[in-house]
DNA sequence: CCTTATCCGTGCGCTACCGCACATATTAAT
DNA sequence: ATTAATATGTGCGGTAGCGCACGGATAAGG
């Protein structure tokens, strides 16, 4: 099982707090008393930031990796609850009261992420400052996402599903492709591997993406986005709406290595 | 399309705030504070409480009626995303700072409700006191039953997902009937009528309910929840751990009319 | 270069659920 | 009592997705 680690040399990595835009959106004096107890971690595919039901000892700022909370069944197959990109934070629970929750996170795309411990966190949030009135904001949008994902779930095709999955996590990345197996995906949907690889499938017959062995690339996302369900329009533009500290306006934003 | 409307001699409904375990559980003062803004109010089935991206006026706080949040979608096709009775209640997004919702808000089961104007509300909660922290709490609980509908949906059948709604109405509603045509339950669920109908003959069978037109009884709960998938008890046993005001422990119900 | 592991494609029978149509039963209205 | 409205039962073809079992293709490692 792939671990989160430290990273010593931060500077080399390019890698800025504020290249988080939650982070980023935080007035100064937040960050002052913030940034020097963040540390840097490398977030290797597959790791897991905390289990269900486990307290979580830190929060989880993503700069260019995807985190997945995702609930694992007693039968061992999993539904991907929400995703936490670059535009907010994982660890919730922590400030919320609850400490744990009953999903788990799981990165789901390689790349950084600064950490803090969550008791500093805890502390900021209580002093019922900007950062109170921001995560609250985010938490709507996070409530947002997963209410979305229940929707979708029941009413939507395994195709229009992949379109959602890969337009949410587009938007975390900056870029037209990502790094992920097709078993992956599969488990994030909670579907087969076989459906995701009809899908995928189809969507390349129509031109919108291109795939091989554990990497896709976009070709024509204005497609993507029409062949798409009403879901992705609804969250992305209630995040927008939600977040207006806008996260793609982020200029320094982290190159994947 | 039935309304919500205020109740003159609320007195001779036996109805008071502290009914709703919520307003129950917060300390005196916050109560003294609060109850002389609160109004009761009638909640008929299907009274619309507030519609997707209105900013919503009122809290509305359940002594016995239930509340669905559900998502519409583009083509009319609905799906309830969680359930709001006597533990909590409505109008989440006023105090996020989001102040309108994706999704609406529909009055599930006939009942009553105290509510009070968002801006006190808020203005409580702004006090940084025990109202947040107690919201914050209720919040997650909420998250945790719409990540648990999430799953749901992806992963169980129309059967368990039925026993699920049962119990998780009946633990509003501290009765063993509900007045609930399977039409709107399967809106309820997302799914067709039929499957409702089918679903509840086997469940029926089973010696678990008895049903007829628009009232359901509840024979052999122990069976329902031996049925039920593990939804129902992974939201159960996370809101019992988050709100360990205990809900079922309000001596004073109300009664049905 | 050859083996091995990983990833993707495909076919097949099966089941749950859908959409539709229509029959029946119960309550409400005149 | 008759009619109307509502609620539930049932049947049927169609289909999306499942579980399973492969077979081929591509990368990684010795």
């Amino acid at each position: 099982m792939p671990h989160v680690s430290r990273v010593d040399c931060s500077k080399l990595k390019n890698q800025e707090p504020t290249q988080n835009a939650f982070l980023n959106a935080l007035p100064e004096p937040i960050q002052q008393r913030l940034f020097p107890h963040m540390e840097l971690v490398e977030m290797p595919l597959g790791a897991v930031l905390y289990e269900a039901g486990e307290v979580m000892r830190h929060v989880y700022f993503p700069t260019n990796c995807i985190v997945s909370l995702l609930y694992v069944m007693e039968n061992g197959s999993q539904a991907e609850i929400s995703v936490v990109g670059n535009d907010g934070f994982v660890g919730m629970s922590l400030l919320m009261g609850g400490e744990s929750t009953t999903s788990r996170g799981i990165v789901q795309s390689h790349g950084y992420a600064y950490r803090i411990v969550g008791s500093r966190m805890k502390t900021e949030f209580n002093l019922h400052g900007d950062l109170l009135d921001l995560a609250l904001r985010y938490a709507q949008a996070l409530i947002t996402q997963m209410a979305q994902t229940a929707v979708c779930n029941r009413h939507h095709s395994i195709e229009q599903q992949l379109c959602r999955w890969l337009l949410l996590s587009l938007d975390r990345l900056k870029d037209n492709h990502l790094v992920m197996t097709q078993e992956l995906i599969a488990n994030m949907l909670g579907v087969r591997r076989e459906g995701v690889t009809e899908a995928a499938g189809r969507l390349h017959a129509k031109g919108v993406i291109d795939y091989s062995r554990g990497r896709i690339e976009i070709t024509d996302r204005p497609k993507l986005e029409a062949i798409c369900c009403e879901c992705y329009s609804v969250v992305k533009s209630e995040t927008d709406r939600l977040l207006p500290y806008c996260p793609h306006k982020i200029n320094n934003l982290a190159k994947p290595i």
